[in-house]
DNA sequence: TAATATTACTTAATATATTAAATAAATCAA
DNA sequence: TTGATTTATTTAATATATTAAGTAATATTA
């Protein structure tokens, strides 16, 4: 039968591995905290920027628009977010975090450090720069095909 | 406001973003056959093993047991897969391909390496071994924390 | 400027992810 | 050998992913 390169050889379950490997660090801290995943995308997005538009947010936290409008949709519920309207242009959503929701983002930062540097640790700065690197790289070389 | 390190140098995020670049040039490939990223995935570990066990299945498809419930049982609804029992111990359930799942199997095999082969050549044979090699050592090394 | 196309976002439908709990079979311990 | 524990899988509930289609506002163009 035709046969397809061992499964070690596959970029994307590599990839799918790794970061597996990775968020199964950080999840139970996340869940810890009452948030996903994915809300904590959004949060450190919006920390770091005041009114972003949802197609921009969705870009940044790499989360399609039909889930972020969900995900946005209970971080309102929460009141973590809060939507405004751009009046020049009536289609776009302003999104901004709440005090609440800037408290919780505080509130999770020292721990993810936390997470991240123990990560640095294990595999090296030095290793983990390289695989950073090498990772930009790839992200650039497959977009602009 | 306590800062979070920026995204681009965030290892989860950009190991989600290339894994994101990664299955967009391969999952049109999927969908034209029928079949989900995940579905691929538990095919393609099936066709090089036979009489696999459901936890077995779960670790080297990387899916966790309740998503592989759903999807097995989707499998054999279009015929692909098909279920026994292991008389020995019989909490066990052993699957294997059929002949139907072995055949899409075999079409899909030469598309996929054409889609791989145009990443390596994108990103160089060299720096995709390298990159690869890193990934790994970094799998290995989260695992055994 | 009215018809058309595009943009930004949402809704809908189906599939998967995650966590917890349930079930049934096998194993362990008193 | 029975009661407790563990193992393998499934069910349930909620959240997210993906694709297609819908809606409303804006931009284009004949």
């Amino acid at each position: 039968m035709a046969k397809l390169r061992n499964i070690n050889r596959s970029l994307p379950m590599q990839l799918l591995h790794a970061r597996e490997s990775a968020m199964s660090l950080f999840r139970p801290m996340l869940r810890s905290f009452g948030i996903t995943d994915q809300q904590w995308r959004v949060i450190r997005v919006l920390a770091s920027q005041e009114n972003v538009e949802a197609f921009e947010l969705s870009q940044q936290s790499m989360i399609l628009p039909p889930s972020l409008t969900r995900i946005l949709k209970n971080l309102e519920e929460v009141g973590f977010i809060k939507r405004a309207t751009y009046k020049q242009d009536q289609r776009k959503i302003l999104i901004n975090l709440t005090a609440k929701g800037r408290k919780k983002y505080r509130q999770v930062v020292p721990e993810s450090e936390k997470i991240y540097r123990s990560i640095e640790k294990t595999i090296g700065k030095k290793e983990l720069d390289e695989l950073l690197k090498r990772l930009i790289y790839l992200n650039q070389s497959l977009e602009n095909e």
